[in-house]
DNA sequence: AAAATATCATAAGGGCCCCTGATTAATATG
DNA sequence: CATATTAATCAGGGGCCCTTATGATATTTT
């Protein structure tokens, strides 16, 4: 094996093991917070972030889910209270889904969650780590839309819009 | 908000994109591969890594979950081949989970696996990535284990055992 | 007005991870 | 030998994500 392929291997590996653990972590060190993901509930708000009021249809067509699913986290969401449900007075048959303040504040303050063993880098380390990071997102997305633009594409916005917003004001 | 705080946020964002990033890229991206987790099903496979032939109660307490579901997960893995069960002579209760070819064969692929998107780095960059992760990883191995010593332990020698495995030698 | 279409909800199912409770089979203990 | 105790399994359940099939309601099209 060449070095830079055991390099490469490394870095893979301490990817993965970052990964795995930080699952551990929650579960064992912190104390339930919220938590957004781009799955089933965190989808939808997630594309609620970045447009609000949006019709279930639209939902499961901006995000690639059958409307069926959608219809199901909806309901999980609304049961929660981070979203609320109303009729469309022009059209009736459709459900616009809204955030509730206390969406808006589940997803702001996942947003702000700086994990404590963060700390254990200096800011210089902080800004390398993210340096580092936005590398390989870049390259994910750009594979991501070379395999399905639709949806990579609106990923990218929809992560974009929500990860930087602070930093673009 | 002060400037340090921003750099960490912004790096927190960033490792969560990574995360959230990291599923859809499997799921779009790549064809499915081993990929090692630390619930279930994988959970099982990386203790017998760390020691084969175990008695599914010996898994259980040692990994911290309950004999039953032990029992799901391993009889899962016999199904796909990638562990053998074998009645223990001197005790006729016990089943022995083995490790088949196809198993360790999972175990080391999914080890070696090194993601595309890793190539948008330079060796240089490979080893910051993989030094400022080791430093994260080990901050969160000390929070495990100030939580709950038995568990953090076992994994942090899962872990090191399985990913470092190679350069050590 | 009738037929086609669109939106949504419900039901059923499958896969994953996990649990508690009860049962069978084997071993250890009194 | 009778009675625990132990290993493992079965049964049932809960939560998550996600699917297809079906039906109800509302709107558009003809």
């Amino acid at each position: 094996m060449v070095a830079n392929e055991a390099k490469a291997e490394l870095a893979a590996g301490k990817l993965a093991e970052y990964e795995q653990l930080s699952k551990i972590y929650d579960d064992i060190v912190k104390q339930t917070r919220p938590h957004l993901t781009v799955e089933g509930q965190g989808k939808i708000l997630l594309a609620l972030t970045d447009e609000d009021h949006q019709s279930q249809r639209q939902l499961a067509t901006h995000l690639g889910m059958s409307p069926q699913s959608t219809s199901e986290f909806v309901a999980k969401l609304a049961k929660r209270n981070l979203v609320t449900l109303s009729k469309s007075t022009k059209d009736r048959r459709v459900n616009l889904v809204s955030l509730t303040d206390a969406g808006r504040q589940e997803i702001t303050s996942a947003a702000q969650e700086v994990p404590p063993f963060l700390q254990a880098l200096s800011e210089a380390e902080q800004d390398q780590l993210a340096a580092l990071l936005t590398k390989i997102t870049n390259a994910m997305y750009a594979d991501i839309d070379a395999a399905n633009p639709t949806l990579g594409v609106k990923f990218h916005k929809l992560f974009a819009a929500h990860y930087l917003k602070r930093f673009k004001k």
